[in-house]
DNA sequence: CTGTTAGCGCGTTCAG
DNA sequence: CTGAACGCGCTAACAG
């Protein structure tokens, strides 16, 4: 079926010497002389010599691979993640394989036998919509795999993470939302199950409270994080007796479907209805009115993850630390809350 | 400094049974006995048994791993293909690893080498912009490992590529431009290195000869796919003593860089100038105007060039085959190049 | 139906 | 400085 490929007893065999000191020769070991050293290496660039990593992993039990899994990698977040997270990883000598868990929870099940199966140094988590259970994610731990987690973290897992204040974070901008004179602020908020998710609307709720504005639970809906669902919410939303004057929403992707959808109604924003997002995302300066949005340094927190992960990597078990980075956000002031 | 994960010979030794059994219960033999196989597989679910891909990789001489190289994925083009043949290559039950090169030719270089140590039964590769020499490619043939090209294919190579008709696609966009009354239509054009520069390039040309235009060299600007510097090209077009009253860019992003600009210059998209981009990329339809583009079948192409690659994986190297598949655009006709 | 043996490609002892 | 021998975890071929 296939070519066999270059191998060292082939370069032993032309060079008629023993496999270890063609072994040694292209592994830089120091007991070689520089003459044999330099005739392998010659040779192994002739003949295309590639060291099969597959045998290197075998016998040193490390693959210098982390594995990332991530809900997806359509919207520029994640991506910006992977991203800043490869750069991170291949700085250490580290290669990534990336999973997308496609927010479904048997999907990131079978996401973790991937990763297992390839024998995977340490692995990059940010959990599904779904996941309620962390059975799976445990496996890891429990075979000497660190595990870091990032944006979607699980409070059950004591291990490293690496996330943003979304509590202050969403505080901060609902707090803009009523500075710009808005009483009705509703809130898309996202599935319970995720931290994130709670914490920014803690963060809603305690900033309205500490203004004074009355918590109307018809203004809180939950939300699944389908898309195709916006617009019947905002429709919901919009044909109340007593609709809101503002919408904060759990992310970006959602709040640019309720710019989209307001607009087809030709209800103003930000006058008749201010939005706002959270995480700035690539296209949400661009639509019209551009979005208000809390920024994620995306490509930092894939840095930092990838960081933390290689660190826990390098100890032993019993040394492994359960550091939670929370790096800084910065609120975006655009047309979508402020007219310009 | 890692916990030993179970393997077939802790297994053995804890049901005394022979390696050989056990391997047999796990992999579905049909010369088992069926209590010694429920034996098996119930401690290997109570002992976490995964199976060392790397192993059976190393004896089977295959790892049943594509590997995937873009140039980049932040935005949804690469994304999208990805999704694609991820889908196409996990029915077929594969695995995929991915890189980027981000544009960059040397890293691309060394993408294939990660490939290759890794082992990969085959490649798909959408080339960087960079890229004039495709010997680094060649290797892959060279071992008996097929590639296919998508998007961004090599003449050079005689090789399975999926493309869409960017000539057409080129010719449709600039036509309708035309009848929408514009007469001096610029082009952002790529590097002439990629095919798709040079079709796209050549569909602008032959649309403008076809309806007796004259083709101004000065309207046609080298580009090279750098984001940063469109404003710099467009601002010398609309200083131009006699300025373009349509651009038509290479591309999407490059299209809203130029939509965002003219914006900030105060000129009325699509009376002064109307823009057209290619691919319909994500968040084209949700700038202001929205943008007219061709859309290309970006999940389909992914799981089309994965199909290929796959049918070329399952022969031998003497029957491979070097179909190229073309698949359809469609125009999408928006604010950009229309007034609605 | 089960056990034994050999070997995938490499690195790492241990001898010289 | 170099070679021989062993083993990483697994599958396949060959015996029973």
């Amino acid at each position: 079926m296939k070519n066999r490929q270059t191998t060292i007893i082939d370069l032993a065999k032309a060079l008629k010497i023993s496999k270890s000191t063609v072994s040694r020769a292209l592994t830089n070991h120091p007991n070689i002389k520089t003459e044999t050293k330099k005739a392998v290496l010659e040779l192994a660039g002739e003949m295309d010599y590639q060291r099969n990593m597959l045998s290197v992993s075998l016998v040193n039990k490390k693959t210098n691979t982390i594995g990332i899994i991530v809900p997806e990698f359509v919207n520029s977040y994640f991506s910006k993640v992977i991203i800043g997270a490869q750069e991170a990883a291949a700085v250490a000598g580290y290669n990534v394989i990336i999973c997308q868990s496609n927010e479904n929870y048997n999907q990131e099940i079978s996401n973790v036998n991937i990763m297992l199966s390839n024998q995977v140094d340490g692995v990059l988590v940010s959990l599904t919509k779904e996941t309620r259970n962390f059975d799976h994610l445990k496996r890891f731990a429990k075979k000497g795999i660190p595990i870091v987690f990032f944006n979607r973290v699980c409070d059950e897992m004591i291990v490293p993470k690496v996330i943003v204040d979304d509590f202050e974070g969403a505080y901060k901008i609902t707090e803009h939302l009523i500075e710009t004179g808005k009483k009705r602020i509703a809130h898309l908020a996202g599935p319970d199950n995720l931290i994130i998710s709670r914490k920014r609307k803690e963060g809603y709720l305690t900033a309205l409270k500490k203004h004074n504005i009355a918590i109307d639970q018809e203004l809180i809906i939950p939300y699944d994080l389908l898309l195709e669902k916006v617009n019947i919410f905002v429709n919901h939303l919009i044909n109340l007796p007593n609709p809101p004057d503002a919408i904060f929403a759990i992310n970006d992707p959602t709040a640019i479907k309720v710019i989209e959808f307001l607009k087809s109604k030709k209800i103003r924003i930000p006058e008749d209805i201010a939005i706002a997002g959270f995480s700035n995302d690539n296209y949400s300066a661009l639509i019209e009115p551009p979005l208000t949005t809390m920024s994620q340094p995306v490509h930092e927190i894939g840095k930092v993850a990838a960081e933390l992960l290689i660190d826990q990597m390098n100890r032993e078990v019993k040394d492994w630390k359960a550091v939670t980075r929370m790096l800084k956000t910065e609120i975006i002031i655009r047309g979508s809350s402020v007219k310009e």
